[in-house]
DNA sequence: GTTAGCACTCGAAGTTAACGAGTGCTAAAT
DNA sequence: ATTTAGCACTCGTTAACTTCGAGTGCTAAC
């Protein structure tokens, strides 16, 4: 089945269409477009071009007597060729710079600065995905003794993530072993990703540990505990609370459902996995999970040290503002690449 | 101004009619009332006492003839004088020890946990407020390095919380260098409160550091940046999503505000005040914070080591269950205690 | 002191009518 | 061959009116 080519004013039409209906939240009527200035013909023009963009599967009605909402068909027509780059104000790219003028302590903080940027310009949520920590290799471990009983393993890994772990130690072992036995760890397991840290920890570590560590036994099944690295992801929101703002989930039966499906892990994972490469859309129920079909996700990525990868999303509405939200998030999600590796790289 | 004595019957309609009201969410009347089978007189009857109450100030009307509703000194005086203490059933007791038999490697885990037993059992808002950060007592500081111009700084408190930061090194510095400095820093600082950090770095540091350290001026200035402690709060929300089911908050009008308000730093700063000593209980207007006063907020502390003191809240409608949040709220903030202190003196 | 009986109130739910924004279609104008 | 004015028709929204029922207060009888 080939699309008939629209026409220019078809295109023109169908572009102004979606462009209302995104601020409006309204059915667009002919009269309307038509009182515009840039619009040279009669609402009954406007009503046959409608018309044929209703056939063609790009327009919907709402009842037979309605104004023409956009259907996904027409999403994704207007997000394939009709997504004209929109300009930011001066004074909006001022804003933004200026938020990353501010010293970050953590990457974390920064990643954290950047969903709540992207959910402020934008007036949707924003969710970032941190690198994932099993890909991580550790680069130092330390204990630290709080008291007779009680320490703290620390972890630190190749991009400056730490991971601290409260252990209880065994009353007879010594300041000395609990030194020894850091200083095997960090020999034999430098550079080792996270993921293999307790399969290493079975292999090498156990039998060096039994020639110099003594209740090694006791040693190593505290250790396994402390190494085991279960939590997966690192997952920040910002501005849950825009989509309060939104005429489609005005009551709570529309929210509930949603934010449910935001904190699911299925979300996070879908959006890992769209996120392979570049700038991607889904639209409506192009999202296959269940419960943010009357939504639309856009998502990038973002690089560390051009290596280790992080996914920069936007959840709003399926009517959303999106050559805006395409510019915000393409310049967020470079900035804070930039700011990654100059973090990285420079020594001020 | 003297309120007088209550009769028997009085207290029993006032309890029945609360507790009525709190699990329907409608207007109570006489019939309703008289049908339970331990109200032995008639509707009429009950008509009367309610209108005697009515008049004391402890129920209202929605409208002229409406049900009762308990006003705010209806539930005040049932919260001191009618909270009969709830018996939780013994499965559910035994769900919520289950819940705390896991092994949690972080203390932080364990108050994450908490909170989110809290709000499922009671279906409200649990907040947790964690020991306060500038309280802690530096016990040990550590220097990782990452790359040629990349370290993370850790810094480990005497409760087991780790802080850690990224700072950029100087490609002047040397690796003895960096070890000297954070041999000091340990020295001079261990068990400083790290409130005082700042302050003690200018002080006593800033002399031993001229002497034994070449770029001073650069390093002070780095370590400055990074000992910054300036979060004062750890804070956990958990089931703030158990807010869109009461009907109170159906609609995203009533909604916006409120998660507003649970989001901003006065709301937390309330909840630190009120909860200086044991259980407390604010009834919707009685909390001065604007945007809550149809709310109820339950508070209570919890303490580690017998000394630090953290806060455990319950947040839900002004019609809210009191003696089973009470019931639940105690338990769980007695279940944390004993934890945190079994980790602090066990071995094992 | 208690309660049956009754007139009265008022919100909720249902009905109807008027309104208006929108459409499709036809026929005239360009 | 397009474009457009005109018009009948559709249908959601709003407001006015009705009905219904759960509830009250009051009075008089128990």
């Amino acid at each position: 089945m080939i699309n008939k080519m629209l026409t220019d004013r078809q295109l023109f039409l169908l572009q102004l269409l979606v462009n209302d209906y995104v601020v409006s939240a309204e059915p667009v009527g002919s009269r309307s477009i038509a009182k515009r200035d840039d619009v040279t013909f009669s609402p009954a023009t406007i009503r046959n071009e409608l018309a044929d963009l209703e056939e063609m599967g790009y327009l919907e009605k709402t009842h037979l007597s309605s104004g023409r909402v956009p259907s996904e068909k027409g999403y994704r027509f207007y997000v394939d060729h009709l997504l004209a780059p929109v300009m930011l104000s001066d004074d909006e790219i001022e804003n933004i710079r200026h938020a990353y003028q501010k010293k970050f302590s953590e990457t974390e903080e920064l990643i954290r600065a950047t969903a709540k940027i992207l959910s402020e310009f934008t007036n949707y949520t924003a969710i970032m995905l941190g690198p994932e920590l099993l890909e991580m290799k550790l680069k130092h471990i330390q204990m630290v003794k709080l008291n007779q009983t009680q320490g703290v393993l620390i972890i630190v890994t190749d991009t400056g993530h730490v991971e601290n772990r409260t252990v209880s130690l065994p009353q007879t072992i010594k300041a000395e072993d609990v030194e020894k036995i850091v200083n095997i760890l960090n020999d034999k397991l430098n550079m080792v990703p996270l993921y293999q840290l307790s399969r290493r920890l079975n292999t090498e570590i156990a039998s060096v540990m039994r020639d110099h560590v003594r209740d090694y036994q006791h040693v190593m099944s505290l250790l396994k505990d402390s190494l085991m690295i279960d939590d997966p992801e690192q997952i920040f929101f910002s501005g849950k609370n825009n989509m309060l703002a939104q005429p489609e989930f005005q009551n709570a039966d529309k929210l509930l459902p949603l934010f449910n499906v935001l904190e699911g892990k299925e979300f996070v994972r879908e959006i890992m996995n769209m996120s392979s490469s570049g700038l991607q859309i889904r639209i409506g129920s192009e999202n296959k999970l269940n419960g943010i079909e009357d939504c639309s996700l856009v998502t990038t990525t973002y690089s560390i040290g051009g290596e280790h990868l992080g996914t920069v999303a936007v959840i709003g509405p399926k009517r959303m503002a999106y050559p805006r939200v395409v510019t915000l998030i393409d310049m967020v999600s470079k900035l804070l690449t930039e700011h990654l590796n100059k973090q990285e790289h420079s020594s001020q």
